[in-house]
DNA sequence: CTATCCCTGTGTGCTATTTCACAAATCTGT
DNA sequence: ACAGATTTGTGAAATAGCACACAGGGATAG
């Protein structure tokens, strides 16, 4: 593997680069690493050091440029450029994804959206039409399409995984609450809210007197 | 802190409890350490170790009972019994949410929705009606929610959140692309599928001849 | 021009996390 | 009852990640 900068590293890019996309538009011209570490609840010598990875972005007294450290890190994570998705899935989430403005304005294009259910196909959403999923193969290879989001139930999960490596896509975003299986050169994030959850209930106190009932079994 | 247990532990267990749902879904009865890693993509001894912070769940020669280790599981992360929940943010995003049955399958069960617009306030969602903002704060209260998630425009969520944990609560999942400022003993996690993707994109190739035109500024 | 202050980039050591590897416990088949 | 095959729980070793602290470049004020 040619990459020697950490995983965890490339997962914090994004979250500075959030911050200074948030500081531009204050119309912040420069920014220093205790700064933007204040902000993110990071501290300033993480910051520099991850920085560090890829260059030399600040000027040492003044701090780093607000506009050029974005450029930058949107190079350095290949987002200069609009990239295209695919969702699968036109449930409530695949509803909600597609109408989402946010990927439109971070750079990424809804391009096409898929279901299975033929009482679904066609309907439209937005400003696009929920196409068959047994086109999805050959419409990926035509949109030449490198990233997808599954939203799809967790039965049928690793199937439209598999279909969408098939088809060329090497980025997957599942929101299914299930672990795909795929090969190592694709990436794969996943986002479950119950997981997310799950994992602070742990930290919470059971205060309350009454116990609301869990669901029967 | 009296609390030894690694908080990367903790964000692992709820994928532990994932696999071992379906695993009980499926009826299998027993597993290993090695079945699970192999799942999860993760290491057998990771998982041991994870586990030997709580106790000993599993049976040397056998594995761990699906079962008996599900509840446990379960028990750790305080989520035995059903926990409330408050929406806020009835656009799109928070439809969905309200509208997702895997909250109430897996015992959480969105008590409330909220929005701040006066048109929306009213409206029916599921079998929740959208209620007004401004009640927020006595709301909370009265239901005694401890959990909440953020589904508002990232302008707002800051405000949301302070109001939030004034209300009483100590859980928040944030989905506004914002980073906020909670006290130490707020739990809170964030989801953001724009980050997702931008920290994949690092990995991928821009082979295509024609890049596509960035959304201009 | 000089003194002072500010802030980066990074070597170094520290802490956290993962992996290794094995004794002991359990099961299976004969 | 015993040999061989499994699989756990866990110290110890290895790896990864983080924070400290500081030299040195650059800004500012007088």
């Amino acid at each position: 593997m040619p990459n020697s900068v950490p995983n965890i590293v490339i997962h914090r890019l994004p979250f500075y680069l959030r911050a200074l996309e948030m500081m531009a538009e204050n119309g912040q011209v420069v920014t220093s690493s205790q700064e933007l570490g204040d902000r993110l609840g990071i501290s300033s010598a993480q910051i520099r050091k991850d920085l560090s990875h890829f260059g030399e972005f600040g000027k040492q007294g003044t701090g780093y440029e607000v506009d050029y450290l974005r450029q930058q890190l949107r190079r350095i994570l290949k987002i200069e450029a609009l990239w295209g998705i695919a969702i699968v899935g036109a449930g409530d989430l695949g509803h909600a994804l597609v109408n989402y403005a946010g990927f439109r304005e971070r750079n990424f294009l809804v391009e096409t959206v898929f279901d299975m259910d033929p009482k679904k196909v066609g309907t439209p959403i937005g400003s696009l039409k929920v196409e068959d999923q047994s086109q999805m193969l050959q419409r990926l290879k035509e949109l030449d399409i490198k990233i997808a989001i599954i939203a799809v139930p967790a039965r049928n999960a690793q199937t439209v995984a598999e279909l969408l490596i098939e088809g060329g896509v090497r980025a997957i975003l599942n929101y299914a609450p299930i672990t795909l299986n795929v090969p190592d050169e694709v990436c794969i994030e996943y986002i479950d809210p119950v997981i997310a959850l799950q994992s602070m209930t742990y930290y919470l106190e059971r205060e309350s007197m009454e116990q609301k009932r869990a669901v029967s079994e």
